[in-house]
DNA sequence: CGAATAGTGTCTCTGAGACATTATAGG
DNA sequence: CCTATAATGTCTCAGAGACACTATTCG
């Protein structure tokens, strides 16, 4: 068997949780249609930093903690070399969003709807933040349900839902990261101890500013091995 | 950006239950060394169809569940392009290592030691039935541990553990499967009581045959999606 | 009947849901 | 004092470990 030649293609998907929701940033296609920011591997590079490096092209925001999602081989199409495509999410921390959104009108802000329960797996929906459904290329559906199933998948035990919230964070935040990834509402005495009975957080002794009732505590993630 | 070319290389891991531990089936590449299996990636054709291709040629099983465990780039050295390497597990179920061992001596049988607890995750060490340590090429550790790690990770939500057992099996023989890949003993009666109440099982009514003492039942798992 | 393993009954402990109660900020 | 939310105490229930016991097959 000799070696043939492909084409590499990363594909990025920038999430985050925005008004309590699980959000993600999209290349504007046309009028009502987006597609996952992707860009080529460059040669000598690893798929990591190539990752990287097409997020801060795509959709430049200031930090974010990437993980490998999934590959898969688009074959060829007639002329061209197939294709080889490797999936990355990219968690992006607290309101990373706002300041590529400002930048420039490339980008759309989409709302991810997953139509089913639990960890059953499927294609979701997206649509903009006024509820507009938006079309996406034949796959990418697909993709983003695999990143929300990953995402269920290792929530409580691993810590990727950390990788969504900013350096300090109260329980409530921590908790709206949860339900929002989730899709469910959780019983709050029984999060908290869940989350302080991991022995993952620390209290930091400051509390939120701004709120017109009780402040909560501020808490820090004490980071761990594998996100 | 323009396009590169690189090679597409699929890695096999064939693994299975052996004696009541996880065993993998290698490539033997020399007195004491052994690699995964791998192939090229052939135009127009998916990554699993070219994992289970390449499984047919290097270790011909005769039956096996895919599942792809993780891609990385290999940057160039000097010469040759960048390859990209799909991992893929094959999960081989009952005693089908038996058949491909028998055929040649190309394969070597191999014992999976994992050196941590839990989800730690990390490299893991392989070493012949006999205990003599096998060497591997720099990485393989790393990708078998990276396939121990998702299997000990999916194991009680996804059925990934019916993958290794005949068609019909004993609840003892599934928790032998649980026991060798968590890599600690299980309490029976809470296990029988856990697995049965999942709902993933159906009685046959039928028994096993040839032991000394009493019979177990032998049972048969009610597909579900998600393998 | 003895040996060996299959299969079950029961106690206990832990973790989580439900609900009520107390605490603390601003207006 | 009122309101809204933080934070906690307590009851209850479900799931799992531990352990002992019964059941069944072969020799």
């Amino acid at each position: 068997m000799t070696a043939l030649d492909f084409t590499a293609v990363l594909a990025v998907i920038p999430m985050s949780i925005v008004d309590g929701v699980v959000a993600v940033l999209l290349s504007k296609t046309g009028g009502d249609a987006a597609a996952l920011p992707t860009g080529s591997l460059g040669a000598g590079e690893t798929l990591e930093a190539a990752a990287r490096r097409i997020l801060s092209a795509e959709a430049p925001v200031a930090f974010a903690y990437l993980e490998q999602l999934y590959s898969f081989a688009t074959p060829a199409t007639g002329s061209g070399p197939t294709a080889i495509t490797i999936a990355y999410v990219a968690l992006v921390p607290g309101d990373g969003f706002a300041v590529p959104l400002q930048a420039g009108d490339r980008l759309a802000l989409a709302e991810v709807i997953v139509p089913w329960a639990g960890e059953t797996g499927g294609p979701v929906d997206v649509c903009t933040p006024g509820g507009e459904p938006l079309a996406l290329p034949p796959g990418d559906a697909d993709i983003l349900g695999q990143a929300m199933l990953r995402l269920r998948g290792k929530l409580d035990y691993s810590g990727v839902g950390f990788a969504l919230l900013p350096e300090r964070f109260t329980l409530r935040q921590l908790q709206d990261v949860h339900e929002a990834i989730l899709g469910v509402r959780l019983n709050k005495p029984a999060f908290r101890r869940r989350m302080l009975d991991k022995g993952w957080l620390a209290a930091t002794g400051d509390r939120e500013t701004g709120a017109s009732f009780r402040p909560a505590e501020l808490y820090r993630y004490l980071a761990r091995k594998g996100a």
